[in-house]
DNA sequence: GCCACGGGCGACCAGCGGACGGTGAGCAC
DNA sequence: GTGCTCACCGTCCGCTGGTCGCCCGTGGC
């Protein structure tokens, strides 16, 4: 059963590789395999794979036509090799998916200026801010991703950085991860989110997709928002502040005002204009994106 | 300003009163008086009053229509005597509206067994549980409301005791007292609740609503759902427990069982069965009735 | 007056949504 | 190698939704 079920999952990871790599993202197969592991040890294991086996079927996939055949398998892609601490060594059960794996590592492309450079990053644990202890557990801490820089739609992003595709591709993932959650909680007859929650972050670090987490994915909410609402608008100005070489921030910051615009355009009801997307209506609309939309309001006003 | 204000407070809370005594509960108009005095010390007044002004305009009322009329100012209506502490003795600054009560006193009953008994109450303040201190501010504290006693629909509850239309009432304030959150969270630009959240709560407290409390109001949600959902279920219910003298206690758990059956007749999805509803749409499906609705589907399905 | 019953609601709790800014990765020189 | 820029994300915080059971109001005797 867990075999078969590496086996497919391979399968459907190559095919997200492909995708992926259309998109202009760069993918460790390692990682995806620390995935599984991760995730077979889970406890709430039994359930999971329950909606893996019911997945890309007949059902929901709103959206993407070509996602809609990975559907709850591709969130286990990860990016870059810094995603692989070395924990992948002999007293892994799972060395047998290792082997699978050699067999697609050909599509595989890892971009990376120095690929194998990490040795140096294994010993590189640092202290903890606070209570050092009952860090137990995981044991290696994780590294922290590789900054974000503006690139233009389908660019690969140079150096140790990741690219907005991948940024959008992350929200992507979150998604599937919330109905992943729903499922389960329906399952269980609890009560589920229809955003994506603590809960949903909490159940992607669970399944291995560490490099997902709160602060990061509600600090480019809104930069989502506007590549959802207008891909033209948010392709072009990627493009702009590409050329002009501006930060990730000054970037993010420019995304706000299209978005104001758009809810001047429906009544300053942005809360509306999220909700009326498909893939925008799970997210919180952004504190500050609504305080920005209040006082345009108000000078309109006045 | 304050005093026309007042006046038009005064004249729909005599409709109010009408519309109280039909379904068969009573009220104290000192309180209302009280609650408007609380009302106007309040920091939040000027937000209020705006929507006050607003108010028993064309808009909203989805519900009843007889109680549209009175829409965002019934909910200053209380019930017993026993909601009038005392402290509504000389230094009040509003005692000018006190005597525009007197005018309106005569429409008022009160049903009470002893309705002046309250004079031995008034020293009577009970010592806190804990952290005695820093109570200051409103000084005396609150009279516990009169228990629940199983009445039959249009039946005034006899003695120190309150009836099921009343508790029912509540409900409907809650969802007008969250409709002004939203009006005034609209105003300022700020995220608003779908909801009757803590925040509703504590608006209605803040508003003089001090008989409004969240265990209360979630104990008894689902007794409202049967009610929201089929009337005749719920009054015949209402008249079986009466019959046989049975405890609001006992009451409360039979009026799980309809709706676990209004579940099943709809796949199971009580949280849609919720939502469906307008006036239900606004509270949690309460954690016990998801969990009775759960075994029972675990039970067919085995 | 007194007692036993039963339920109102103060107060607690795990975890939430939201925010901030110290590390430390990263690149230019 | 060195310095300095900037953003990732650990960690905090005021609350939330949810619950329990103490205290005491209440009616019967």
């Amino acid at each position: 059963m867990t075999d078969s079920e590496i086996e497919e999952l391979m399968k459907v990871m190559r095919d997200s590789c492909h995708i992926e790599l259309l998109v202009g993202e760069k993918y460790g197969i390692k990682t995806a395999i620390r995935t599984q592991k991760k995730h077979l040890e889970d406890e709430t294991e039994r359930q999971r794979s329950r909606i893996t086996k019911r997945g890309k079927g007949p059902e929901s996939s709103t959206e993407t036509s070509k996602e809609g055949a990975l559907e709850t398998s591709d969130h286990q892609i990860m990016p870059p090799e810094n995603m692989v601490p070395g924990d992948m060594n002999g007293r892994d059960p799972l060395l047998i998916i290792q082997g699978a794996n050699t067999g697609t590592s050909a599509v595989i492309s890892v971009p990376e200026t120095s690929s194998d450079d990490d040795g140096k990053r294994h010993g590189k644990k640092k202290q903890r801010r606070k209570r050092n202890r009952e860090l137990g557990d995981d044991g290696e801490d994780r590294q922290r991703e590789h900054p974000f820089i503006v690139t233009e739609p389908g660019e690969l992003a140079r150096g140790k950085k990741n690219g907005l595709d991948y940024l959008f591709h992350l929200y992507e993932q979150c998604g599937r991860f919330l109905e992943e959650v729903q499922q389960i909680c329906k399952e269980r007859g609890e009560k589920y989110p229809t955003k994506v929650t603590n809960q949903v972050f909490r159940h992607a670090k669970h399944v291995g997709a560490s490099y997902i987490n709160k602060p990061k994915m509600r600090h480019y909410v809104h930069c989502y928002a506007l590549h959802c609402l207008s891909i033209e608008h948010s392709n072009h100005l990627r493009k702009l502040f590409k050329n002009r070489g501006e930060s990730v921030g000054a970037w993010r910051q420019a995304c706000y005002y299209p978005l104001v615009e758009m809810a001047r355009e429906n009544h300053w009801d942005i809360e509306g204009v999220f909700n009326r997307n498909d893939r925008l209506r799970i997210w919180y609309v952004p504190t500050r994106l609504r305080q920005l939309c209040h006082i345009e309001k108000g000078k309109e006003c006045s």
